[in-house]
DNA sequence: GCGCCAAATTGAAGCGTTTCAAAAACATTA
DNA sequence: TAATGTTTTTGAAACGCTTCAATTTGGCGC
């Protein structure tokens, strides 16, 4: 009607039923302090009125928010979409609203999202780091807004942190690499100044090395974890002639492992497992349906993110009485068809 | 360091730098009335105490935020990730930060968020509806926040919409694989109560009927527009006899169309196009990089995101100047290998 | 030193809530 | 009826910012 006026405020409600600002706060919040009859009254000039309650003086009021942030680097890889869902989920279940900020790994965007977040006044972040947040994260602690980081486990005595421990992860499968009967294996993946990306190789070496010379690992360096990397990757390996294949391919991500699937696949020379074994990261949900269904190591994402969740409700809630703590998870290894030993063979 | 403490404010810095608050409000807006040396002391003030803005008592005295709430109905659909991502970007440009709501196509969240992002007073509501929403968004707009319509028409003077012409879309598609000298054709998605779902298989029928007996079209319906959904469908049709199988397939996206291409290589018994031809909708990155590369029907996703920003943003600057708008774009057809007519056949 | 103008600074009002001590209304008992 | 206890209601004081009319300061010409 006249979109020019003024939104009704708490107390244009409370004239008009008759009653006090307080007591129209007390309906609000629904407090048992409030007469039924009087709440009835308050409720009807709500309605009348179509007033909505202004968050932004709820929340100066309160001095904190009923909100999460969750900054990661890439919401459009499954795994990131998994973890925000499970952080979404126990935010919900503990009466927070969680906001998602994306950085798609850009150190800048990252620390945007930090200001925001820090002059939104929300409960406290979760990060899943692009760059070193140590001192940010400290930063930010003195003035009073917690954090916890996740998927990248913090010094101690900094905050609290979900982690997933990817030098076990890299063992993993680069053991069931070797017990498949596999002794040349390229390990594909990068940028190198990626945490996770270097653990999980760094395991995987590990395992070379207590082989005492049964296996070999290569290193294809890829500049992201994407679908197409990883097609690029594969067609570079089937364009080689056959006696320079690789066992085995152990790749950083499903999604890199996924691009060279569909590599393999379409120039139909490579045959998974046949010829080549490939193994990925994560097992996203797209893994068990991929062409070839995909061994994998399991993260669990959602569980990951939830719990990060869980400890920082726990450290705005607790305030000082919370301890700090490093949780760690362990991956599991999900072996398919993709890494399966030939059967015939 | 004492976390105890109340955060400082605006005052807290004025008292330290010696000046008023009006002049310390006045740097954090970059107001050139302040005086160079004034702006040191402010700002060293604000260094050493560690002082961040308070956003909610900022947006309380301006009564709006620059803030845009997007509601989607599954942001792990590339498609409504890509469209979030010509939002956010169009968003920035003007000043605003995007917030995502994702119901996963449930009306109830989808209530939800419209009320959460009501109470926060922001800017306006760009939705991607599950349900019908016409009275929510009348509702909304008596009480002054805007809302626009994207991915779904709007009934004019409601407000503003930014939609595909899905119907268009349906005929592209089928008129092509008509051309491709395919007749027995079977369409798949559900579920029947998605409006673009619908629109896309009238469209097709349409073409099906001027055709005057020439093609026959089927209707495979699926509960979700999901690779698993997809997938489920591909093993039924190739687990029929091959004469009962179709000339070509036209998914209601490419999710469900990656999913049948899937079935098909996994059992090596369809191949694509030589068997059945196959065509997406949506032209979803993956798409282009599926095992088969996959013909579809392409949506300017990001587009359709940036646009549907600009008429809030518009809306909501321009104030009563403002005129609805609805814009319709045209789907284009994307032939790959997926539905070519094939080569020595 | 004076007057004048522009530039810089001030400070109080107000945004819409919640909170909470105090007041009012009502109910119960002596 | 008065005294007492209990349930409701009240209303003013924050919360931390922006705004803007009013005031102060500083520069300049005379």
């Amino acid at each position: 009607m006249n979109r020019s006026k003024r939104r009704p405020s708490i107390s244009d409600v409370a004239r008009l039923a008759g009653v006090s600002i307080g007591t129209v706060s007390n309906v609000l919040n629904t407090t048992d302090k409030v007469k039924p009859a009087t709440v009835d009254r308050v409720l009807q000039a709500i309605e009348q009125l179509g007033f909505v309650r202004n968050d932004a003086a709820r929340q100066l009021k309160a001095g904190k928010s009923q909100t999460i942030g969750l900054i990661v680097p890439d919401i459009s890889n499954p795994f990131f979409t998994e973890l925000a869902r499970g952080a979404e989920q126990l935010g919900e279940s503990d009466g927070y609203s969680v906001l998602i900020g994306n950085t798609g790994h850009d150190a800048e965007r990252e620390r945007g999202y930090f200001n925001l977040f820090e002059q939104q006044r929300v409960g406290g972040i979760v990060v899943s780091p692009t760059e070193d947040v140590t001192e940010q994260v400290v930063q930010l602690r003195k003035r009073g807004t917690n954090a916890v980081l996740v998927d990248r486990k913090a010094e101690s005595n900094i905050c609290c942190s979900v982690s997933m421990d990817d030098f076990a992860g890299g063992k993993l499968a680069m053991e069931h690499l070797l017990e498949q009967g596999h002794s040349e294996i390229i390990f594909v993946g990068g940028p190198a100044d990626f945490q996770q990306v270097a653990d999980r190789l760094a395991g995987a070496k590990s395992v070379v090395k207590a082989s005492k010379g049964r296996a070999n690992l290569k290193h294809i360096k890829t500049a992201e974890l994407t679908v197409l990397a990883g097609r690029e990757v594969g067609q570079q390996i089937s364009a080689e002639s056959r006696k320079n294949w690789p066992d085995a391919i152990f790749a950083a991500n499903d999604l890199l492992a996924v691009g060279i699937l569909q590599a393999f696949a379409f120039q139909a020379k490579v045959r998974v497992p046949e010829d080549i074994a490939l193994i990925g990261y994560d097992d996203i949900d797209f893994a068990e349906t991929a062409i070839v269904p995909l061994s994998s190591v399991r993260q669990p994402a959602s569980l990951l993110g939830a719990t990060a969740v869980e400890l920082l409700v726990d450290e705005v809630e607790r305030g000082p009485a919370h301890k700090h703590r490093q949780i760690t998870f362990q991956p599991e290894l999900i072996v398919r068809e993709s890494s399966s030993k030939p059967a015939s063979d």
